[in-house]
DNA sequence: CACTCCCGTGAAATCGCTGTCACAACCAGA
DNA sequence: TCTGGTTGTGACAGCGATTTCACGGGAGTG
C-alpha cells in the first residue's frame, strides 16, 4: 500500500480511503490512486485489515460432507450472495466423529471469521454452548435450535402432505422407510416419522410398528431387506413412504427386479427431490436446499451487519409434495395384478 | 495474547513459541500457559499471525460450481488432507462469465492464500499469465497447462479404451455424443473425441462426421433429438458412446422409452462412473476425482513447502472400462429383434 | 473583513502476533 | 576461578492495513 501511496503522490491514508471507497477523497485523486493500483496489480491484504477492524470478511461453513445433492445446492447458492458482498467462504468439512470433537475442541473458526453457518449438524447441548461463545453469529441450518437463529424445511408437515397424499390415493396400509445415518449427522428422520405418524391418525389409520422399517443409504441390498420385510407381512403395505429419495429409488429398483410393478401394485415415495428423484420419475416431497442456503445466507449477512438483530428467530422454509409416476391409487382386489 | 500471558505469569514471546509447539519451552512453563490459554479459551488469529510469517494458512480453491458430482468427490478428499495440514479451505465458486472476470480483474486470493488450486477452467493464456504472478503456487486440476502443475485424468486414453471396448464387442458403427457446455469451463469434450477417433482408426475403421453428434447435458429433450438424428442415418449406429454418463443416462432413458432394447439392439457407454451410472447399471469408462482431489491437495503442500520444488509437473491419472448392462456383442442381423 | 465551518489530506497510534536479539542463569572444561 | 557455550525467557521492532486527530485552505456568514 505504501508503494501506491508514493506512486500515486499521496498518504497511505488516502491510499485506503480510496480503495474502501469512502468519499471524503477528491476525484482527481481518487483517480490517480485506482491508477496507481491497477498498475502495481495491488489488492489489500485482508489479514492486515481485519487485525484492525475486527472483521475478517469470510463467512465460515461447517457441512458434514461436500460430496451431496444436498450441500452442493445449498453451498451453490450461499457461494454467490456471499461474494457479491465482498466476503469469502471458508469450509470445515467434519464427515467424522474425530473430525468432530477436534473441530469443538479447537473451535479453528474462533477469530478467523466473521459469522459461522451450521448445516445439518445433531448438536448436543454441549457442543451449542461452545458455539455460543464463539463471539460470532452462528446460524443453524436444516436443523433448529432453541433461541438461537436457525433456517430449516418443515419436515412434519412435508411428511405429513405427502402420507396425506397416499391416503387420499386410498391406501391404508402405508409402510415409512427410515434411514439409519451416522449418528448425529441429522435429525431430519425423527421429525417425518412423526408427520407420518400425524397423517395416520388424523385419518383414523391405527399406526403399525410393524410398518415402520430402516435401512441404510447407498445400499440396495438394505433396501431389498427392508422390503422382504414388509412384503412378508401378513398384511403387506400398498404404499411405501421413504424418508429419502435416494431410498425410494433403491426400493423401486428392487421391486421392478422382482416384477412388483410400481405404481401398480406398490406405490412409492420419496423425500427431497433430487435430480435422482426426476430420472426415476419418483414421486416426491420436495425440499429446496438452495432456498435454504440463501435465506442462512442472507440472515448471516444480516446479522454481521447489526449485531443483535434478530436474534433467536426461526425460518422455516415449505415442502411441496410432486406427484410423478411411482404413486397411484390403490390398486381395486380385482384389477390388482400381480406383476407388471 | 497478552491475557494468557499474564495468567500465565510469562511473556507473550513465551505463549506464542508454546502455542506454536516450539521446543525452547521449559515443560513447566508450557504446562502453565497451555492451561491458561485453555482457561482464556484461547485461539491464536491467523490474520495476526500471517501479517507477520507472509503464510494465510489458508488453501483456496477455484470451481466453476459446487453442485456436481465430480466437485462434490473432488473437494470431498481434499478438504481432510488440508485439515490434517492445519490449512483453511477458501472456496471461490465462479459460475458465469461475469464471475470470471471479476475474478481475474481482481484477484482476490491474492495475498489471502498460500495456493491456489484451479479446477475444470479452460483458461486462455492471458488468464494464466494473471495467475502466474499471483505470488503463490497455481495448480491446475482436471485441466492441463504447460509448465505449470497440473492434476488431470488421461482423457484421451479413456475414450480409447472405452471406444475399443466397443469395437471388441465387434460394433463397428459407432456414434459419439458430445456435450455442449458453458464454453470455457472445460475442454475434456475434445480430448474425448481425440481418444474416440484414435480407437476407430486404429482398427481401419473409417471416421463417419455424421456419427458425432452434440446434445445438452441435462436436456432429456436434447437427448432424443441427437438420438432422433443417428437412428435416421441411412446406417445407423449400433452403439453409442456419450461423454458424460449423464447424457448416456438420457440416451437409454430414450431408447428405453421408445422401445428399443439396451443392450440388445443398442449399446450405450458413458463416461464417468458418477452414481448415476450404478443406478442405471450402465457400463461406462470411469475416472476417480477423489483421487485427483487428493493428489493435487498432495501436490499443494509439497509447493507450499519448499518453494521451487517440482514445478511444472504433470500427474495424469488412469481411467477404468467399466463394464456394466449397457454394452454387449453386437446383435447377429438374424437374432436382432427389433425391440425389447 | 474577520470568523466559523467544512472538506480533503497526512501523521501517527494501533490491531495481535512473530522473530530477532540480548540477557541471565547454569553447566562444563581448563 | 575464569571462560565459553547452552538454554530459557523477555523486550521490542515490525508486518500492512485502519482510524483518530490535527491541520491547512477555501467557502459561507454576519
Amino acid at each position: 500500500m505504501a508503494d501506491v501511496a508514493e506512486r500515486a503522490g499521496v498518504s497511505t491514508s488516502t491510499v485506503s480511503r480510496t480503495l474502501r471507497g469512502l468519499s471524503t477523497v477528491s476525484p482527481e485523486v481518487r483517480a490517480r490512486v485506482e491508477k496507481a493500483a491497477r498498475e502495481l496489480n495491488f489488492a489489500v491484504s485482508r489479514q492486515a485489515a481485519s487485525l484492525v477492524t475486527g472483521r475478517t470478511g469470510t463467512v465460515a461453513v461447517m457441512v458434514p460432507t461436500l460430496n451431496s445433492w444436498f450441500m452442493g445446492s445449498a453451498l451453490s447458492s450461499l457461494a454467490p450472495l456471499l461474494r457479491a458482498a465482498g466476503l469469502q467462504l471458508n469450509v470445515y468439512e467434519i464427515p467424522d466423529l474425530a473430525e468432530r470433537t477436534a473441530f469443538f475442541e479447537h473451535l479453528p473458526a474462533r477469530r478467523n471469521a466473521d459469522a459461522l453457518l451450521v448445516f445439518s449438524f445433531d448438536l448436543t447441548d454441549e457442543e451449542t454452548a461452545r458455539l455460543d461463545d464463539l463471539g460470532m453469529p452462528v446460524i443453524y441450518v436444516s436443523q433448529h435450535v432453541d433461541g438461537r437463529p436457525s433456517v430449516y424445511v418443515d419436515d412434519v408437515a412435508g411428511a405429513l402432505h405427502g402420507t396425506r397424499h397416499l391416503l387420499n390415493l386410498g391406501h391404508r396400509r402405508i409402510a415409512f422407510v427410515q434411514t439409519q445415518g451416522a449418528s448425529g449427522f441429522s435429525f431430519s428422520s425423527d421429525e417425518r416419522l412423526l408427520g407420518y405418524q400425524q397423517a395416520l391418525t388424523e385419518a383414523g389409520v391405527p399406526l403399525d410398528d410393524d410398518l415402520v422399517v430402516s435401512t441404510r443409504v447407498g445400499d440396495k441390498r438394505a433396501a431389498a431387506e427392508a422390503l422382504g420385510t414388509l412384503l412378508s407381512l401378513r398384511e403387506p403395505p400398498t404404499a411405501l413412504f421413504a424418508e429419502q429419495d435416494e431410498v425410494a429409488v433403491a426400493l423401486v429398483w428392487n421391486l421392478r427386479k422382482t416384477r412388483i410393478a410400481v405404481p401398480e401394485r406398490i406405490s412409492v415415495l420419496g423425500f427431497d427431490d433430487q435430480p435422482l428423484a426426476d430420472w426415476f420419475d419418483l414421486s416426491t416431497v420436495a425440499q429446496s436446499p438452495s432456498d435454504m442456503g440463501r435465506e442462512a445466507g442472507e440472515l448471516a449477512l444480516k446479522l454481521i451487519g447489526d449485531a443483535e438483530a434478530e436474534h433467536g428467530r426461526h425460518l422455516v422454509l415449505p415442502t411441496h409434495v410432486i406427484p410423478r409416476s411411482t404413486t397411484a391409487p390403490v390398486a381395486q382386489p380385482a384389477d390388482q395384478p400381480l406383476s407388471e
